[in-house]
DNA sequence: TGACATTAGTTGCACATGTAACTAATTGGA
DNA sequence: TCCAATTAGTTACATGTGCAACTAATGTCA
């Protein structure tokens, strides 16, 4: 028998698997924004990231804001229709193709978006307090690598691109 | 006025924010993987979980595999009782402790672990192919380090450490 | 023009999951 | 010894979510 092995033959220690080890980061980071945007705002995660997108690019179809921001069209028309119940945006139908609907952040919505964004960003900050500019660097080039190659791998919604 | 910024003053891009980032990727690798067990062996990501930690560590009680693969107790429960329910494992109570028993893969489990540990790997490796040794050490770091604040930053489960 | 395909968005349904409450067993003091 | 506190594990309940099916509007092509 040979003493080399296939990487196949390798044991599996699930800590230092890289899905798992991605899946337990994500989990965390959304667990503990949906804290700050939960108990603070009565915000969940989806909603956040509706408001998010609408504060960055100003008015979009919900056919947009799932794109942009990977969620699937069911998740952005309930939380579109949550964040409107409450008066955080408005909804406008587009009269060259009334299938779709603007949508935007209204005064109070505005509003919301300018607190929740100052905290957003000290979060960040604090979680990668410490870590040098290059380690940094090189963390987000791999990131984005592994993100693209992932969303092959996952296989995309109905609604994402082809 | 000064020209100065506070960090706090910066603008905010979703897809560039780092928590998103990470439940990005973190939610296309669980997918992936899902994706493969699913298909092949028609099970999930907690029952796969529990099987991989079986696999390394031969006996467990639920509590344990809870702890080692960041999963709710009720979640362990459940993939747990799935996997009897199948045959895959089993349970033998802990007669020095009867109100927790020792989960093992049974023969069969034991069969799909060896079937499942090379395509894991191999989905590993896939995703991480041409990514250089160096740059790989730096983010797995810089990962290690974002998971362990963002473990404090998201606030433990009951059952966690306190 | 008309028929069929496509698209934006919503909703019914089934399923997964976290919280809280629970059972049963064990531990730790007074 | 006895009672309160703790722990392992399960389950009822409410909620979140994806898929499939649907409606309404638009595009396409003959």
């Amino acid at each position: 028998m040979s003493t080399t092995q296939k990487p196949e033959d390798r044991a599996l220690h699930l800590e230092q698997f890289l899905p798992y080890r991605l899946n337990v980061v994500g989990f965390f980071a959304s667990r503990a924004l949906g804290r700050v945007y939960g108990t603070r705002f009565g915000i969940g995660i989806p909603e956040w990231r509706v408001i998010a997108q609408l504060g960055e690019f100003g008015q979009l179809t919900s056919r947009d804001i799932g794109e942009l921001s990977q969620m699937h069209k069911t998740k952005v028309s309930r939380a579109v229709a949550e964040l409107d119940k409450r008066g955080l945006v408005t909804r406008a139908e587009n009269r060259a193709d009334r299938r779709e609907a603007f949508v935007a952040l209204s005064a109070a919505g505005q509003r919301l978006y300018a607190q929740i964004v100052p905290l957003a960003l000290a979060f960040e900050e604090r979680w990668i307090e410490g870590i040098s500019a290059d380690e940094l660097r090189v963390f987000e080039r791999v990131l984005a690598l592994l993100t693209e190659r992932g969303r092959h791998l996952a296989g995309a919604y109905q609604t994402e691109e082809a």
